[in-house]
RNA sequence: GCCGACGUAGCUCAAUCGGCAGAGCACCCGCCUUGUAAGCGGGCGGUUACGAGUUCGAUUCUCGUCGUCGGCUCCA
């Protein structure tokens, strides 16, 4: 599906004018600084960028002047000429752009692209001139510069990034623009950006009270507030129920041990330098848990198992500590203590299609809980080159487990596309790509398929033939962690979610102090009904007591004023503004009942 | 971790050229008794992230540390 949009996309005029834009930035660079080098710039979802190594870092008043130049340029209505060039002229024109020249040499030998991606057949090699610029590309490009609109594109921000995306390689300066096909265009787009600003999970997490990080406490550990407690809670609910119906057992381990345990599965040759260092006593070395499947395997391992008792799916909710690297922390995307919706299913061969596919279908089942209309299941493979490096190494095994993940994908018809060099050192994955109400993209879920691991445990299992058999064992995360997902839902629900995970789901607003009394009563009652509520008996007016619940997104306002006092009634005005007057308390608390129990969308 | 930008009250932001740090909201105390998105008045609140340096004098200039943000890299 989004292959398909992208190809749309790589045929369109606006990715025309995109790459244009990206030469026509080149080349005011360069003649800003003669001594450029330029690498590669490209066409982006919403934009391009092109990487270039300079003398000297820039600032944002040069990229003031940029893109003043660049509306220079594209006034002058340069025709964009392609030239088709043998390597050698091309190694000519280029001699002395070193970042160039490896790109020839790559196209020329055997065929690699820009981004050091093997390419199937030896390509040609071509060359863009506009005005007095020339680079290696393979198009397309505009007709001419005048096709790039002067009001239409703007430079968005400098950053670094790496030749050939490798941190081994030199870090080069990159400049991201925005390009649209008229001014309107562009207006929206940036219009875009600022309401994308107004659901970033960041800040609604603060105003909604929802978790809040402390200088004090470490980068990356959030303090989740009461209000976001309650959502904790009740996401844990909805899986608990989930994986209950599903025929998951529950458990529970340590958030320390061993490190002779790490050093058994594996992990610690892989993923040391994300793990929070040791601490040592008596002479043995402890380690805050990254994960739980060590333990959850040792659990498995606790007792002789025989084919009857498989599948045995092991689930727990602990909270893991990972060394994400500073620059990598994000809000709650991308945390140091996490806790995972985590569960580990034992089973044999025989078992797997059945047992992953269930895993896929829980998947859906939150999908179409949460909304979640666009998505991507990404089947995560090996690369050879990383056997006994980045992955286990069994080709064999590797293959196997692949073709049977890709087989029962295939069995399910559950449409995926596949990634080499993605997967777990332990085996292939599915990660699931989602996109949030405003199409900003989220890994979130995962499973993975452990061929290896097991054995390492000794894991086993006695078969049918009375001989011992090493289990497969599925990682699952269907929800993430309870810090992503959150984070998700806030900015895909902008924080108005329903009722049964609005932390207040019901706020009563007495109009004076004279139906105070009344309020805490209604409230006490609603709460005795299992729903969140309490009575705003501050001595604020109604306006603006309405107002406060308004912004806190509390799904229902109950407001009674003398009238419904005396008639023993209330009035609801829902969070969208709706309003119902005068109906008995009973009526709400059924509707508020019904919506919570059936996680109704609606409120 | 790397490149760049930023850090002023709980929150959102102001402070001219280096010259006594300010507003709104929130909070506290009063008055108002109110009908579906902010009633009025007063008060409290700061080692300008932290530590050095330059200077008669630093929120402002320089360096370092910490943190946040935009990217890169990474994500068991």
């Amino acid at each position: 599906m989004s292959q398909q949009v992208q190809e749309k996309y790589e045929e369109s005029h606006l990715y025309r004018i995109r790459h244009s834009a990206a030469h026509v930035m080149a080349q005011a660079v360069v003649e800003m600084f003669p001594e450029a080098k330029y690498t590669i710039g490209p066409p982006v979802e919403n934009g391009f960028y092109y990487d270039f190594d300079l003398p000297r870092n820039l600032t944002p008043e040069d990229l003031e002047a940029i893109e003043k130049r660049m509306r220079q340029i594209v006034q002058g209505k340069h025709e964009f000429r392609k030239t088709v060039v043998s390597a050698n002229e091309a190694k000519k024109i280029f001699a002395d752009q070193p970042y160039k020249l490896e790109l020839i040499e790559g196209l020329e030998t055997g065929g690699f692209d820009e981004y050091g991606n093997p390419l199937e057949e030896k390509p040609e090699i071509s060359i863009y001139q506009h005005d007095t610029f020339v680079d290696l590309c393979r198009g397309p490009h505009v007709e001419n510069t005048r096709e790039i609109k002067p009001d239409a594109f703007k430079l968005m921000s400098v950053a670094g990034a790496y030749w050939r995306g490798d941190e081994n390689n030199k870090q080069l300066q990159r400049i991201y623009g925005t390009a649209w096909e008229n001014k309107k265009q562009l207006e929206e787009y940036l219009h875009q950006l600022e309401e994308a600003k107004k659901r970033d999970h960041r800040k609604l997490g603060r105003e909604l009270e929802i978790f809040i990080f402390e200088e004090e406490v470490g980068p990356g550990l959030p303090l989740w507030l009461p209000n976001g407690g309650v959502m904790i809670e009740e996401l844990e609910k909805l899986a608990k129920e989930m994986e209950e119906a599903a025929g998951y057992d529950r458990v529970r381990t340590p958030n320390l041990t061993k490190e002779d345990l790490f050093i058994r599965s594996g992990h610690l040759p892989y993923y040391a330098e994300s793990m929070y260092p040791p601490m040592e006593l008596e002479g043995v070395k402890y380690y805050v848990k990254p994960m739980n499947c060590p333990m959850h395997h040792k659990i498995f391992g606790s007792k002789l198992r025989s084919y009857r008792d498989l599948p045995i799916r092991l689930a727990e909710y602990g909270t893991c500590y990972r060394y994400e690297k500073s620059g990598e922390l994000f809000g709650l995307m991308r945390v140091r203590s996490m806790q995972m919706n985590d569960a580990h299913i034992y089973c044999s061969e025989d078992q797997f299609e059945q047992e992953f596919m269930g895993v896929i279908d829980l998947y859906h089942k939150y999908f179409e809980l949460f909304g979640i209309e666009k998505y991507v299941m990404r089947l995560s493979l090996h690369a050879r080159a990383g056997l006994g490096k980045k992955y286990v190494d069994n080709e064999r095994l590797w293959l196997k487990t692949e073709d049977m993940v890709r087989r029962a994908m295939d069995n399910g018809g559950v449409p995926y596309v596949e990634r080499e060099d993605e997967a777990a050192f332990y085996g292939p994955k599915i990660d699931v790509q989602i996109w949030s109400a405003i199409g900003r993209e989220f890994s979130l879920a995962t499973n993975q398929v452990d061929f290896a691991v097991p054995e390492r445990f000794d894991l086993k299992f006695t078969n049918k033939d009375g001989h011992d058999e090493v289990p497969l064992c599925i990682h699952r995360a269907p929800l993430s962690t309870h810090e992503r997902l959150v984070g998700f839902l806030l900015e895909h629900y902008a924080g108005n979610f329903p009722v049964w995970l609005s932390p207040e789901q019901v706020r009563v607003i007495p109009i004076t102090d004279g139906q105070n009394e009344y309020a805490e009563n209604i409230a006490r009652q609603l709460r005795a009904s299992g729903i969140r509520a309490r009575a705003d008996v501050s001595s604020q007016r109604m306006n603006a007591k309405i107002r406060d619940a308004q912004m806190m997104k509390v799904p229902y306002m109950l407001v009674v004023g003398d009238k419904e006092m005396q008639a023993g009634l209330v009035s609801l005005r829902v969070r969208d503004g709706s309003q119902q007057k005068d109906i008995p308390l009973a009526e709400f608390i059924a509707r508020a009942k019904d919506r919570i129990a059936k996680r109704a969308k609606e409120l």
